[in-house]
DNA sequence: TTGAAAGCGCTAACAT
DNA sequence: ATGTTAGCGCTTTCAA
């Protein structure tokens, strides 16, 4: 007896036609306030939600975006920044009432079998991708099957796409300008991966802050993997050379590093002083509490949804990127307040 | 020129009909060699993909799941737990050759706008529903949309659905018992939201535990919000009552009540010992290291999906209840080497 | 303001 | 092993 609900079985039941019961549902002028209101009825007591498939089927547009995470590293989970994107991300997509489809990649294996299902036809409206690897091949399929998307962080090519990324160098050189001020002599350098833009860049902002302080890393840089044990190990080669200053690219690496420091009996920030970048870490989970270059994710995430939106709208034409700045957070490990007290 | 790529123009190019194309493309049996290897290099040649909606129409099965998570707190997500959950979700869901849906709930507003498109027909296959509140009103939706749904922790209701939790209570109990093995003899238990059947079940574990060990707690009890910042201030609280012991029931909580020792001028371990809940934050980021009752959140997370396919799939048909064991691990924060060592 | 009718691209039952 | 055909439920001209 319950015959499936569909737009030809509530308008039966209202007495008119799918045609108005579709005008209805999807809140459409040019159409009489009894009908509406007649329709609107049995849609609320039969409880009818249109068929997301058919809808894709007929107008060609599905209501859902995708965020593509290539995490070659299941540990990249554990970084804080991957949970605030998301939140970000999915408050400005419940926003625009869509809904998110989250595609993690593991290993390079399941690139075969994901491209084909982010491209796929009648899935998705756009995509949103992110910790992008130098040469990543999404991109190219993307263009190739013409679906919109929007990059977070900076696209390696200097292909024209819409992106939105930090000031990565910007807010690296402050850190140096930063450490320099507090009357530093050695600086030294935990760079990010150098396969993503982003440690790029925050390796060359350091690179040339030291230069512009008038000071030079003589070869004290290391690179980590965003992780505290790398961040550590880095440190311990590093300290060798007893700098007296350290920036490490990213929280958890500093953690780290903060601890190789003080397990070599030395103090942080009176021996070594450490900047880290990110800013995504709870003050308590450190000690002593880090000095950042913060970057702010979550808007990061709420703009790169509502520029793709944008595109798929067709509102944004010409390929534009966003670069938010960052703020340099001072809290304890690079012993500032010993220089405002004086 | 470039007419739209579908199976009729495949089949065209390919000179089959399109039935056969779709066979080749579902990789059905039944399809003799030379057509499939003819129909399969147009399919390369071409980056045909099949479309997405069509097929949900035609099938009545999408291949996307859905994630739910209320997040009433947006400060949840800087929980490791809900990113190693998605990890194990993701994974296990790429495994079977689907995707993920995401819906976060912010506030009760958007609860009215998400709830009709997590059940909305044709867009999911079928639904995990996490980080349950009591009371939770999808569920019910859920069960009268007859979603496929499974449920991640204890359902509030003695109603029969499926559900994968860990054993909260007996890893609570673990907790106190270790405690008392170690000759404290003034616990404390910094409790988590009660409006949350891990809140629940974990207190309820240790209160039993410390009974079981012929202790008592005499009211040295306060509820924290799962933060680092609630925990430190129910230990401050606490600390007035000169506990031995405390047991935080996570690990961002048991951060939070570090601090708060160390910064009272106390000792942890030596005048307090600390164990919490979860064991999922890296050892480095507190001082000293965390002794904790680990959950295993990535099987978990496997598990559901695993689960939620054979509900989908018709395999399971009476509802089961998947409990994974919690497991004391041991690090500094509890004081148990000096045991050791004694 | 409303209805009729033609697809959208696919699957599945049936026929051959 | 392959083709034919009838929908799936919706949007979208086009008429009325």
């Amino acid at each position: 007896m319950s015959r499936r609900l569909n737009l030809e079985e509530i308008g039966r039941r209202a007495g008119v036609s799918r045609s108005t019961v579709s005008r209805v549902v999807n809140g459409e002028p040019n159409v009489s306030p009894q009908t509406k209101k007649r329709v609107e009825s049995v849609v609320a007591e039969t409880g009818f939600r249109p068929h997301a498939g058919a809808r894709s089927l007929a107008s060609n547009s599905t209501g859902v975006l995708g965020l593509v995470i290539p995490s070659a590293v299941a540990t990249l989970f554990d970084d804080p920044y991957f949970g605030r994107l998301i939140l970000g991300i999915t408050g400005a997509t419940n926003e625009i009432q869509m809904t998110l489809n989250l595609f993690l990649f593991g290993d390079q294996a399941d690139d075969r079998s994901i491209i084909p299902r982010v491209v796929a036809p009648g899935l998705l409206d756009g995509v949103i991708v992110t910790a992008t690897t130098m040469g990543n091949p999404l991109i190219e399929y993307l263009r190739g099957a013409d679906m919109p998307f929007v990059v977070i962080g900076r696209p390696d090519e200097s292909a024209s796409v819409f992106s939105v990324d930090v000031d990565n160098r910007g807010g690296a050189r402050t850190a140096a300008l930063h450490l320099s001020g507090l009357g530093r002599k050695r600086p030294a350098l935990i760079a990010a991966p150098s396969n993503t833009t982003a440690g790029i860049d925050r390796r060359s902002g350091f690179v040339e802050g030291v230069a512009a302080a008038g000071l030079s890393l003589d070869g004290r840089i290391r690179e980590g993997d965003w992780t505290e044990n790398s961040g550590r190990k880095a440190a311990e080669e590093l300290l060798a050379d007893r700098p007296d200053a350290v920036f490490a690219a990213s929280d958890r690496m500093a953690v780290g590093a903060v601890r190789a420091i003080t397990e070599a009996g030395l103090s942080c920030p009176d021996d070594v002083a450490v900047v880290s970048f990110d800013g995504l870490l709870h003050p308590d989970l450190a000690s002593p509490r880090l000095t950042s270059i913060a970057q702010p994710v979550r808007e990061v995430g709420e703009r790169a949804v509502r520029l793709l939106k944008s595109v798929i709208d067709g509102t944004a034409t010409i390929p534009e990127s966003v670069v938010y700045p960052t703020e340099l957070v001072v809290r304890e490990s690079c012993g500032s307040e010993l220089v405002e007290v004086s």
